[in-house]
DNA sequence: ACGCTTCCTG
DNA sequence: CAGGAAGCGT
C-alpha cells in the first residue's frame, strides 16, 4: 500500500483501512511531489473525510448489501412438494396412489394390521416433518430412516405377498416377476448401500409430530405393482444416475478433497430444518460450519459463516473469502427462520441449474422426461457462462462456480442422494475460493485511476492473487470496459453541460476535486473516497473532457465512430500503476 | 479464428 | 456489472 496515494480518509469511520492497511501503515505518509502537481488551479491535494464537497461515506455504505465483499446470503428457501418429497427419494420409485386412495389424498398403503401400527408411526413422522416447527434437520433424519426401515419390513412382506400372487400366473410371466424381482433386489442393494454409507442420523430425542395434510403415500409402493410401475422405477433410477454422472463430469477436473465420512465429520454442518408458513418443510443450511479443505486450498477456505450482528440475526452467509479458521457463532437456535428465508434474487439464478440436479437427485429421479434433462441443460449451460462476483469465477472452463441454495444442499443429507450431496458440496466450497471478489473490483476501481486500458500483464501482476483463467481474464478486462463506459458517459455529459451553459473557450474547462464531473466519477471508483486520487487522473480526465467537448462543438458526433478519435488519445495517457497495486498485500 | 473493444440491454 | 452482438485489427 502505498501511503502516498492514500489520504487519511482512507479510514472508515472504525479507523480500519478498508483496504486492510492498519494506521501504522500509513502513518508515515508524505505527498508525492510527482503526483501533487496536478496543474489544475485551486486543487486541493487531499481529499479529506471532514470536506464538505466530497461526503466521506460510512464504511456500511461501501459495505451495501449489492457490494458485501464476498458473501452469499443463505436465503432461498426449499419447499418440498408434498406430492414428490417427505420420504421421497429414500427409493427411486415414483409414489402412486393405490385403487382406494381418497380424493383428499389418503392411500391405502395395502398392509396388514401386523404393520399398521407401524405404518401410522411412519405417517406421522412424515407429515411431521412438514408440519412440525422446531423439529431439527437431524430429526428429520432419524425419523427418515425409520421411515426407511419401515419400507424395508414392508417390502418384505409385500414380496412374499408378491410372489404368493405370481403363483397363480403363468410360467412366463413367473419369470418375467422373478427376473424383475432380482433386478428390485439389486436396485435395493444399491440403495441400501447408500443408505449406508450416509447414515448421519444420531438424532437423540425423536419427535413424532403429527399431521396437519394427508397428501403423503408411501415410497415403496411403487415397488410393489406392476410392471410397467417397475420398470420406470429402474428407468427413473438409471435416470438419476445419468444426472448424476452428468455432474460429476463437469466436475471431473475438480480433485475429490474429502471422503463422504471424512466430509460429515469435518464439517459438522449443523442440519435444521425448520417449518415455515404454509406447511411448507424448509430445511435450511445455516450455522457455523467450518468446511476445512485439506492441501493446495487450505489458505483460502470457503466456509458458511454466520454474518456477525450487523447484518441482521438470523442471515446467514456463504463466505469466499479466506477465513477457514474462525468460526463466528455456534449454531443459531432452531426456528428462527423468517429472515434465514430471505430471498436474494441476486444470488439466486445461477445456482438454478445445480439446484434443478440437486433436485432431481433430491427427487430421486422421480422426474422423469426429457424435458427434465433439457431445463437442467439449459440451465447448467447458463451456469458455465453466467458469472456474477463472488460466485461465479472458474479454474477452468470446465469448472463453472455456482451458487447453491444450501438449503438444498442440506436436503441432500436424504440418504439415497447423500453421495452426490456430498460430493457437490466439496465441489461447491472447493470453488467459492476462486474468482473475483469485491475486493477486486474496489482495486480494480482505484487502477482505473491511473490506468484506463490495462494490458493484461498488468492485471496478472496487479491480481496476481487470483488464477487467471480466461474466464478471469475477461471479467477483468469487462470491469475496465464498464469504467471506461462510465468515464466517457460522464465525459460527454459534462462537455454537452459545458456547451449547453456557453462555455466558449476549451481552456476554461478543467476538472478540479471540486467539480460535479470529478465528483461524479469519485462516487464511482472510489465510492468510500477513502483513496487519494492522484492528480494526473484529474488532467486525463480534464483532457478527455476537452476532447468531447471539441468534438462535439466541431458537430463530429454526427459521424457514429466519433468517440473513437477520442479514445485513441486517452489510451495513451495511462500512467503506471503503483508499484503498491502489484504487491502481495494490497489486494 | 481469435482477442479486444464498444455499444446496447437488463 | 454482466451478457451478448457487432466491429475491428491481427
Amino acid at each position: 500500500m502505498n501511503p502516498s496515494v492514500w489520504s487519511n480518509g482512507m479510514y472508515s469511520s472504525s479507523g480500519i483501512c478498508l483496504d486492510g492497511c492498519t494506521a501504522e501503515h500509513l502513518s508515515s505518509f508524505q505527498p508525492d511531489p510527482l503526483l501533487s502537481d496536478s496543474g489544475v488551479p485551486g486543487d486541493s491535494v487531499f481529499v479529506h473525510r471532514d470536506s464538505k464537497d466530497i461526503k466521506m461515506l460510512p464504511e456500511s455504505a461501501y459495505y451495501s448489501s449489492s457490494d458485501a465483499a464476498s458473501s452469499l446470503i443463505c436465503s432461498s428457501q426449499l419447499e418440498l412438494n408434498p406430492t414428490r418429497n417427505s420420504t421421497a427419494g429414500h427409493l427411486p420409485t415414483r409414489r402412486h396412489q393405490s385403487p382406494a386412495s381418497s380424493s383428499c389424498g389418503h392411500y391405502d398403503w395395502n398392509l396388514n394390521s401386523g404393520h399398521q401400527a407401524k405404518r401410522a408411526r411412519v405417517e406421522n413422522i412424515i407429515k411431521g416433518m412438514t408440519s412440525s416447527p422446531g423439529m431439527h434437520c437431524t430429526d428429520v433424519m432419524t425419523n427418515l430412516h425409520e421411515v426407511s426401515d419401515g419400507m424395508q419390513e414392508n417390502e418384505r412382506i409385500q414380496d412374499q405377498e408378491h410372489m404368493e400372487r405370481s403363483g397363480s400366473d403363468s410360467q412366463t410371466t413367473r419369470k418375467q416377476q422373478e427376473s424383475q424381482h432380482q433386478h428390485l433386489r439389486q436396485l435395493r442393494t444399491k440403495f441400501k448401500r447408500v443408505d449406508g454409507v450416509t447414515d448421519i442420523t444420531d438424532s437423540k430425542d425423536k419427535k413424532n409430530p403429527t399431521w396437519n395434510d394427508s397428501s403423503e403415500t408411501s415410497p415403496r409402493d411403487a415397488l410393489i405393482d406392476s410392471h410397467s410401475e417397475f420398470e420406470t422405477d429402474v428407468l427413473k433410477y438409471e435416470l438419476s444416475r445419468a444426472v448424476t454422472r452428468s455432474v460429476d463430469s463437469i466436475f471431473k477436473s475438480m480433485p475429490l478433497l474429502q471422503t463422504n465420512d471424512e466430509m460429515n465429520v469435518e464439517t459438522d454442518m449443523p442440519l435444521y430444518s425448520s417449518v415455515g408458513k404454509d406447511d411448507k418443510l424448509r430445511v435450511s443450511c445455516c450455522g457455523n460450519a467450518e468446511v476445512q479443505v485439506p492441501d493446495v486450498q487450505t489458505e483460502a477456505l470457503s466456509l458458511v459463516v454466520q454474518k456477525p450482528q450487523l447484518e441482521g440475526d438470523d442471515k446467514f452467509i456463504l463466505q469466499s473469502r479466506s477465513r477457514a479458521h474462525h468460526c463466528p457463532r455456534p449454531p443459531a437456535p432452531f426456528g428462527r427462520d423468517s429472515a434465514l428465508h430471505e430471498d436474494q434474487p441476486s444470488e439466486k439464478n445461477h445456482s438454478t441449474a445445480l439446484q434443478h440436479a440437486l433436485r432431481f437427485l433430491h427427487n430421486g429421479g422421480s422426474e422423469v422426461g426429457q424435458a427434465k434433462f433439457e431445463a437442467f441443460d439449459t440451465d447448467w449451460n447458463s451456469v458455465k457462462v453466467r458469472s456474477k462476483i463472488n460466485s461465479r469465477c472458474v479454474r477452468s472452463p470446465q469448472t463453472p462456480t455456482v451458487s447453491v441454495d444450501p438449503m438444498l444442499l442440506e436436503s441432500l443429507s436424504l440418504p439415497h442422494v447423500k453421495i452426490e450431496s456430498d460430493f457437490l458440496v466439496k465441489n461447491y466450497m472447493y470453488m467459492l475460493n476462486e474468482g473475483l471478489t469485491t475486493h477486486h473490483l474496489k482495486k480494480a476501481k482505484l487502477m482505473f485511476f491511473y490506468t484506463r486500458y490495462p494490458s493484461s500483464l498488468i492485471l496478472k501482476m496487479c491480481f496476481h492473487d487470483v488464477q487467471f483463467t480466461r474466464c478471469i481474464t475477461s471479467q477483468l478486462i469487462k470491469w475496465f470496459s464498464n469504467f471506461r463506459e462510465f468515464y466517457y458517459i460522464q465525459m460527454e455529459k459534462f462537455a454537452r453541460n459545458a456547451l449547453l451553459e456557453g462555455v466558449a473557450d476549451v481552456r476554461g474547462l478543467t476538472v478540479g476535486r471540486e467539480s460535479d464531473l470529478f465528483k461524479a466519477l469519485n462516487m464511482h471508483y472510489n465510492k468510500a473516497n477513502d483513496f487519494q486520487v492522484p492528480d494526473r487522473f484529474l488532467e486525463v480526465a480534464k483532457i478527455t473532457l476537452r476532447e468531447f467537448y471539441i468534438a462535439i462543438s466541431m458537430g463530429k458526433d454526427r459521424d457514429p465512430s466519433w468517440k473513437k478519435a477520442i479514445y485513441k488519445v486517452i489510451c495513451k495517457l495511462d500512467s503506471d500503476v503503483p508499484a503498491e497495486f502489484k504487491s502481495h498485500h494490497s489486494g
